[in-house]
DNA sequence: CATTCATATGGGAAATTTTCCTATATATTT
DNA sequence: AAATATATAGGAAAATTTCCCATATGAATG
């Protein structure tokens, strides 16, 4: 923990060096935390146990093991470990995959600074922090796309699938031995489930998801 | 290299224990390799320098750096090192990367079993080899996604992108202050150019490239 | 300077695709 | 036995896409 009088210990584990500069720039002229920077997921697993910080930042985008590997990996280490994670992409994709991974905190490049020195307060007295703009777009897409995607049946998810990596209705139904209509219903039908209004958002949706690539 | 009257060595990079007994299986049948085994890139370059293979097959799909890290990797340490690089997609937009990254040889999870243990044979040889059916898309689809995308416009790249977002035609002309004809016809233009035969494909060339996020 | 060329703009008509509604068959659950 | 979810597909209307054409404009070229 950190019980004694001695400062409060952090590691920012970010690849930018410019990024790491700033953000320890906020946090110094927001109280005397003793920081410790390192610019891949694998060293800060390394040094976690020896240095012992009160919270970690990470980044999630980063070449090696990448951050959403690191939160597990230091969890797993220190299932007490206070994790703030620091996504570098607008959309909330990785919130419930970072908090399954043992994150307490999220924000995006996009907070305001005082938000992610708040952040880093909030954790270290043990409590849980999600960014305003990411709350917002939470929200907004009330169900996740797992969810959706959960919804749909076998041959719907199927279909999906194979929409998604840009095949036409004729020709999965030919695949499939099916009529044209079939297929084209079924598409209509995962449309609706999937809450896409085009096919280009059903393809990055499954993309997204990794269900197919790019 | 591997003067002597030893083994040849072999080292086998994949996340998936499978796919590695497959070709193990395949390999041992061919010649009297000696082969190791690792699941991921990093743990190739860690052991790379002590083990001294003579080849290294190398899967791109991998969590953590990933396959194409781990060839610059190895190819850092050692620029004779010879890599097999086993691509897990059926399309060939890695093997300009992988031949830069400083890859001998690529092959396919669809390549027959006879063409892997040749690609290997060919490597060891100090020779390169691209599998056939890859040399056939190359082929098929001689320019580059790069080169494609840079016959367009700028008006059809500005389309291109809003296409690729998942924006409808009508949305776009209204937008830009267009005549829908004339934001489909430009669409139509630009699956010509790009070689698309539906707007799933070009949103999802929009995304490899790196033009749009997923 | 006239001409050629690429580009941006859109109309018209045909072809294709998508949606919406309906209906049947089958399997599962209650 | 009845209700429910799913897979299948037809018909008709609506929407989209393609293809061909035409015009306008600006840049490049002989």
């Amino acid at each position: 923990m950190n019980t004694g009088g001695d400062k409060t210990k952090l590691l920012l584990v970010d690849d930018h060096a410019i990024v790491r500069a700033g953000f320890r720039y906020l946090l110094e002229s927001d109280a005397d935390y003793e920081i410790r920077e390192v610019d891949t997921a694998e060293e800060a697993c390394r040094i976690y146990s020896e240095y012992k910080p009160d919270a970690v930042i990470m980044d999630l985008l980063m070449p090696g093991m990448g951050g959403l590997q690191g939160v597990r990996h230091i969890h797993a280490k220190d299932n007490n470990a206070k994790v703030l994670v620091l996504s570098m992409r607008d959309d909330p994709i990785y919130v419930s995959q970072a908090t399954k991974a043992g994150a307490q905190g999220y924000v995006t490049k996009r907070s305001a600074p005082e938000e992610l020195t708040k952040a880093v307060a909030v954790l270290i007295k043990g409590n849980n922090y999600l960014s305003a703009d990411i709350a917002k777009l939470k929200n907004k897409s009330s169900k996740t796309d797992q969810e959706k995607i959960d919804t749909l049946s076998e041959r719907e998810f199927e279909i999906f699938c194979l929409l998604a990596e840009g095949n036409t209705v004729v020709n999965i139904s030919e695949d499939l031995h099916l009529s044209p209509k079939t297929v084209s219903n079924h598409r209509t039908r995962i449309m609706h489930k999937l809450q896409a209004t085009n096919i280009v958002e059903l393809s990055r949706m499954a993309i997204r998801n990794g269900l197919i690539e790019a």
